[in-house]
DNA sequence: GTGAAAGCGCTAACAC
DNA sequence: GTGTTAGCGCTTTCAC
């Protein structure tokens, strides 16, 4: 079953199917549903490997997960998803990249020509892969913002304007003194950019409302000393802002256990809504919306549009009753 | 820079090259090393899609993964990981299909002849898109097992034995008042496989043994509920078995809060080895293991080697603190 | 053990 | 608005 078949069912040359499937000169009505008809009845579908050898487009593109056991698995799931779901609305397959082949998995897509573009999840402050990606002539575009953004692509939340929202939400409700429970310690030592401008935007956003502001690196496992060291330390910590998904329940449950229960100690996260009840004050990270994103900058940078840049998607808090005016 | 180049480089003819990279005839030693240098020298990669146009092999395989809420993602992903590493070492990639295109996209990557096999990860007893497979003549192999295997190559862990072993293990620690929690409701109504296949495996053996074994769906947010519906309800219950991975630590603290602790209530749970301290004992999910031998197996079939026939690996039970004697 | 050449199925000039 | 045709870069017969 090829293109000439259906030409020959359609009256037609196998050019004018063509151009009825990529719509790149002007059909007559007629012809476009003879050829269409034709398509349907025969069941055609275009080889893919032929159209990529034609065409110089593969209709793939790449994405290149993270696989550390410090990244939140569901979290990362979610933006593939999103990758993927997007990636078929523009009529492109995605191809799945592990972190583990690293730069080298980027050489061996973009050489043989498998993919039209990559997107690269996880990026850190000082990543190996950019400086390939820059070699490459790959359209790329990268989840996450590296500290050099010369001639790069990047989308991700404002997780600065996330650290700054929470604690301008505390201040707004009076807190003094508020404790910031955050990533594991890996993370930083990683530099990865996203925990590192959290910090920094709960930090400016501290010392503009003269609010008392101190960092504490967690996991889940670490998640009740945490809490005990806080309690300990801290008689008048009245406000608390995690962003550390999954250690939200064990930290809860630590505080809980040591008589600081929410909107008492008034407890903002960044992440995912928690599904917990009562709700929790949380800023929402809209992975759906970053992964829409990328792909289509990355389509527009495949079709030699846009140059470029840094997108920053504003962050949303929603106030619930975990956080409530300081006592 | 295309198989040509690399032919003049050497001074051969661009067969001899193909071949030297197909490995499909016999090539004297010096002319293979000088091939190998000029193809290192000039950086040269095939075009993916010429190579598939010419020899019908993309060196690609499809993975469907699961995006369903009642999944567990961080096991999805570890299926879909080790897939994608497992492939690379047969040298084939990685295409993902997100559930949501269920039939269709399956027919799509057959059709244009985007990939050689595809793996289907999260099988149901009546599956919509086994009938799909059947008709389509693409190699595939499906990580899970519907009600009707003929003419199918599954694998799996056998989830039947993992639910027998943990019943056998308490029971020969003498209990014989047993509660399963096991997976959100949903999972069993679409019949889902691998958790009838468990109950049933659990159930089998406690007719067996004689232990009073009941099943109770669970979900992280219900997890609280169901303890305390067991500690009403049950009060000769001294052994419990959990399949359902998110929802042991919630149900760990409700049942501490009620008073029973492991392994005074010996906890087995069926998954990966949760992070908690002291461990617990468990019945783990190879997953790499399953998802390798799927890998195996369709490379096998694309090779036209292999029938059909369903794998289950053997699980390990591993005895921890959480079990005890009944005393 | 090696080379020549005929496709693989499609796209996109070019021609009308 | 439509048809003809020359490639795209590789694999694999066939021939030696």
């Amino acid at each position: 079953m090829r293109i000439s078949d259906v030409a020959k069912h359609a009256g037609v040359s196998p050019s004018t199917v063509s151009y009825v499937l990529s719509g790149k000169r002007s059909i007559s009505e007629t012809t476009r549903r003879r050829v269409r008809e034709s398509i349907d009845a025969l069941g055609y579908q275009p080889h893919a490997g032929a159209r990529s050898l034609a065409s110089r487009r593969s209709n793939v593109i790449a994405l290149v997960i993270p696989l550390r056991e410090d990244v939140h698995v569901p979290v990362a799931m979610r933006f593939a998803v999103s990758v993927t779901t997007s990636a078929r609305t523009h009529d492109h397959d995605v191809l799945l990249l592990t972190q583990g082949e690293g730069p080298d998995g980027l050489r061996r897509v973009a050489g043989s020509a498998m993919c039209d573009g990559v997107i690269v999840m996880d990026v850190e402050a000082d990543d190996a892969r950019v400086p390939v990606l820059r070699s490459l002539d790959l359209p790329s575009v990268l989840i996450g913002v590296p500290e050099d953004v010369e001639g790069l692509t990047c989308v991700d939340l404002d997780f600065a304007a996330a650290g700054a929202a929470c604690l301008h939400h505390l201040a707004d409700l009076g807190h003094t003194d508020v404790a910031f429970v955050g990533q594991p310690p890996s993370v930083y030592e990683r530099r990865t950019g996203f925990a590192e401008r959290t910090v920094a935007g709960y930090e400016a956003a501290a010392r503009e409302r003269g609010v008392r502001a101190t960092l504490h690196p967690c996991s889940p496992d670490t998640a009740r000393d945490v809490a005990a060291g806080l309690v300990r330390d801290r008689p008048d910590l009245t406000g608390l802002i995690v962003h550390n998904e999954p250690s939200v329940a064990p930290l809860l449950d630590a505080f809980q256990e040591l008589g600081r229960t929410p909107p008492e100690l008034s407890v903002a996260v960044i992440g995912p809504p928690a599904p917990v009840v009562p709700p929790l004050t949380s800023v929402d990270l809209p992975a759906e919306a970053v992964g829409a994103r990328a792909v289509q900058l990355l389509m527009d940078k495949i079709d030699g549009l846009g140059g470029p840049g840094v997108t920053l998607l504003e962050p949303r808090l929603t106030p619930a009753g975990s956080t409530a005016p300081r006592t």
